[in-house]
DNA sequence: TATTGTTATACTCTATAACTATA
DNA sequence: TATAGTTATAGAGTATAACAATA
């Protein structure tokens, strides 16, 4: 019972951050991949594509249509790689950046006005509830992928 | 700081829930927002495209692509509207009604089992967290959209 | 021979604009 | 004239398969 209201707020609010995000995004003329591989640049530097794939979970290809618009707009670059004559790395460019910083400061302060007029119990409890939450998730997951593999064989 | 660590575990559990369900509905050779529209005739019997269309919030002639797609594989159709001839009613068939059967089922579980393992006032505390933070994400996107209508304004 | 990235192709998501049939 | 749904078209997300250049 409450189980279920707790799974049905985590989804509520994952609809809302989504939309939310989405339309902020929208308004920069960003899309979420798109972001999402400048967030990848933004915290770990200059990625050749078939690394970046792997963080993002997508293809190598689909990386290539990603690096393309965002090199079209401006946003990042690819460079030679010094070493590996087949790779490139991808990098920011200065406008690139600058969006990323703009961005993660709004995170931060998302993030503070979320739980802004709570008591720091509430919180601390809900921090808890949340990690379990996750934990529970990870290994529902995992199980469900084992099962996965299972069928697969047949 | 703490409630970075609220917005990013909320980020994290959004991420894995979108990801099982994805890997869910694939293994069923189904799609997320067509699992949606069959979940609102699940849950409010019959409706007009136009209808979906509102509760779905996307444009009228998308509808008409699930809804394609739902028919060619069986699980929902169309039907004539019994007083207006413009428009089709669309349900659910025998198979699309037991699969969204079990999907509710699964849901409940999913549910429970998430908070399996929690003492019950880190649950009251996490409910009582979350729906502040469901408030206050409304509030700020109410905001962020009166920002944008203002913007659009010049 | 294995790996990096790209060309070719295809399916799904989603929108806008124009149109048909009916209200 | 307004509304329900569809044809036409298009951009974005995403995948697989085949291929080129380089390791």
């Amino acid at each position: 019972m409450s189980g279920t209201h707790v799974l049905d707020s985590l989804l509520a609010i994952s609809r809302i951050l989504e939309a939310d995000q989405e339309r902020e995004l929208d308004r920069r003329g960003l899309t979420v991949p798109r972001t999402h591989l400048m967030w990848v640049l933004f915290h770990e530097g200059p990625q050749t594509q078939v690394h970046l794939a792997e963080q993002l979970g997508v293809t190598p290809r689909y990386v290539t249509t990603l690096v393309d618009a965002l090199d079209a707009t401006g946003l990042a670059r690819r460079e030679p790689h010094p070493t590996d004559r087949r790779a490139v790395l991808v990098d920011l460019t200065e406008r690139g950046l600058s969006m990323m910083e703009t961005m993660d400061a709004e995170h931060e302060q998302l993030g503070a006005s979320l739980i802004d007029g709570l008591d720091g119990e509430t919180v601390a409890a809900a921090i808890r509830a949340l990690d379990h939450v996750r934990g529970r998730l990870e290994t529902l997951v995992a199980e469900h992928e084992h099962a996965q593999k299972e069928r697969e064989e047949w």
